[in-house]
DNA sequence: ATTATAAACAGTAATGATTACTATTTATAG
DNA sequence: CTATAAATAGTAATCATTACTGTTTATAAT
């Protein structure tokens, strides 16, 4: 692989980001360092990167793919009322069933769901 | 809430399946009942059971959503060589960290990743 | 340094899963 | 039986993502 400006501003702005932000939303920070990119070349290199291991997709409520650049072992709890993803840094267990069966855990992708403190205390 | 036919030609084929569907998937079976369903009226209705909490949708590796009508407690593991989904039936636990930060866990959706038996027997 | 080459790029067009729309049908209550 | 609003079939529109194309650029060999 090559080295590339473009590649490197993504993955600077999803380092910097401690949001989960979309494509999109990379787009509009990585113009400040590149104004003329191109959406497209944002999404070839967020696929390459998420290829080579430094970056990670985050599942999320709604049907745009979300981006993540901290690597630091933790959990996602999404608020179902305000839609927000709290990152909640914990290292994962991994049930004792899997390895019962045979499966060896590589990787793992959790999502807490429930109602945030922000949202609770605005009822 | 209406009673409908199409409705529930979609939850009897999901709680039939033993694989995790696409909608394109369920309207193919739905359609061996209901030969003219429309596959807007299975999206719609897919959407109606998934918020009544009759169904609920699984994380993969493509694109397409895929929907589950096995309600048993169970995870999943996500085989990263033939992207196929196992049910692992147990009991997830929670992180304490969660708890220890106020937020309250409703549900949750975790997915392990690895090489299935399968994919590793046929190296 | 100059050149060759293939990867990466910007800009744009195409794809396809999902959602929205509309005229018609149908479940249900009065 | 009738009124009414929800649900439907069929089709059109949306929009996040991917593919394409001619040009630029990083890198290695001359």
């Amino acid at each position: 692989m090559r080295s590339s400006k473009q590649r490197d501003a993504v993955l600077k702005v999803l380092r910097e980001s401690c949001d989960h932000p979309t494509a999109d939303m990379i787009y509009e920070r990585v113009k400040e360092i590149i104004p003329n990119i191109s959406l497209g070349t944002v999404y070839r290199n967020l696929g390459q990167l998420k290829d080579e291991g430094l970056i990670t997709i985050v599942e999320s409520s709604d049907t745009k793919v979300h981006y993540e650049g901290n690597l630091t072992d933790h959990i996602h709890f999404l608020c179902k009322s305000c839609c927000e993803i709290t990152d909640v840094f914990c290292t994962p267990t991994v049930p004792a069933a899997l390895a019962d069966l045979g499966l060896q855990v590589e990787s793992q992708k959790t999502v807490y769901y429930g109602v945030c403190n922000t949202c609770r205390d605005n009822i």
